[in-house]
DNA sequence: CTGTATCCGCGGGGATACTG
DNA sequence: CAGTATCCCCGCGGATACAG
């Protein structure tokens, strides 16, 4: 309970309230790529998940893509990779802490967007 | 409770099983754009939100980027745009009900972002 | 004040081929 | 199986100028 001269004790929000509210740049960035928000939901429904279910998930996707995809989030720490060298390769993805934390707060996302529009 | 040999007693998900929970084009498109996200969220903090305002709550938007999205998102139905015919002009937005409801599931991602990276 | 119109550069993303 | 490498196109988005 400041006398701070700059926040008046109006219950409507001004253009400077929100201002710091609008981060443009990092994960919400990486989100805005073609397939990622749904990647983190489907890495979090399937764990682990191998690259050949996440690629089946999605009826089209370039493998190239897809890796991008993959290596970015695997980058941002969203998503953790292990590598098993048998023959043939596996290689299964799970979320990190981060990522179920962000995965939790996305699926509510998916969820309004599938009732509103289920024809995709 | 069926027998359908389709769909196993397992509680792990398959590929298949995640399949329809993917939706790609509408919606999540239009969200993937540059500032789709936060203008939702804004225009939810700021209601009613004038234009000038909406500008100013990014550091840096062309203004025909910002244009282009909130014609977007009011062509989706989730803004509501109201415009009144005074000199100057002053034009209204505010989230429909379905913006709303988009707005509730926004906002703990974006809460999420910003306790993450602080930095923006 | 609230935009639209135009031009244009950059990079996201698809297709394809190839590798450990 | 799980990708990477390369090429290339398209469309997003910025800058700028202009309009009702």
């Amino acid at each position: 309970m400041t006398d701070t001269p700059e926040r008046p004790t109006s219950d409507q929000l001004t253009a400077a309230d929100v201002q710091c509210y609008c981060p443009v740049g990092g994960v919400i960035d990486l989100l805005g790529r073609k397939y990622a928000i749904q990647v983190v939901c489907v890495v979090g429904a399937m764990q682990p998940a191998r690259y050949t279910e996440i690629e089946a998930a999605f009826g089209e996707v370039s493998s190239s893509t897809l890796s991008t995809r993959l290596s970015e989030l695997t980058e941002a720490g969203l998503l953790d990779r292990e590598q098993r060298n048998t023959i043939p390769p596996e290689v299964q993805y799970r979320l990190t802490t981060d990522g179920a934390e962000l995965c939790a707060v996305l699926e509510p996302l998916l969820q309004w967007v599938e009732s509103r529009d289920p024809s995709g």
